[in-house]
DNA sequence: ACCACATTAAACCATCTGGTTGACAATAAG
DNA sequence: CTTATTGTCAACCAGATGGTTTAATGTGGT
């Protein structure tokens, strides 16, 4: 189903623990067992979700002995960032119009 | 298991048939029906993802005699844009030092 | 009143997700 | 060699997702 590259960036975003393990790889290299320790999870169970990361190529590993050290890899992150900045308009220039419009139709309909 | 912001808004981003309504309905306001034209499916499955996209904040709808008009919100984009900007000195700045180190790593070890 | 249209809702299905457990492989250290 | 650490893999589970079909609702046009 997850096809494209901003479809398993977008996915892989999609979702607190993993957000939470870019945050710490922003702080520095890591291990799994380092990236799934705050959340409350097996190894196993954090394992998944690096592999999701690393699919979606926001993270790259090597191995350093017995230990997989984790970096972060942010070209997607730029990618889906590109992609976001496409829709700024939408949040500046028709901003004004659009909510005088929209103020009007909630009047009439629904006064959410 | 999708609670905050980011991860419904994120989540909804993660699919191309609701990029794709989206990037319709940049052009213009669309009923459901239009909005599912486009993609080989059911009317009941586009209006599966439209509800996403509605529940993600993305969209906003308002009834038109017997029509659903659905309109662009861009605000939830904002604020996965904002977030995502967050990373943009990963892929700018650290950039050098990190492709260096990369490189240095990938020489000693896999060579991908 | 009646029919066609736009949409909704519910049941159903296959697959994916996020998590677990348990068995196993590889490496460091004693 | 033995043992503990670090990680992989496969099986399993409940629940969500993406899609279908069918039946029902609301609205406009005649």
């Amino acid at each position: 189903m997850v096809e494209n590259r901003l479809d398993t960036t977008f996915h892989a975003l999609a979702d607190p623990t993993r957000r939470g393990m870019l945050a710490s790889l922003a702080l520095g290299e890591r291990s799994i067992g380092e990236l799934g320790e705050p959340f409350c999870m097996t190894f196993a169970g954090a394992a998944k979700h690096v592999k999701v990361l690393e699919n979606a190529g926001l993270i790259r590993r090597r191995k350093v002995g017995r230990k997989q050290i984790c970096a972060l890899q942010a070209k997607p992150l730029e990618e889906a960032e590109r992609w976001l900045r496409q829709w700024e308009r939408f949040w500046t220039v028709r901003l004004d119009q659009l909510e005088a419009l929209i103020e009007r139709e909630n009047q009439k309909e629904t006064g959410e």
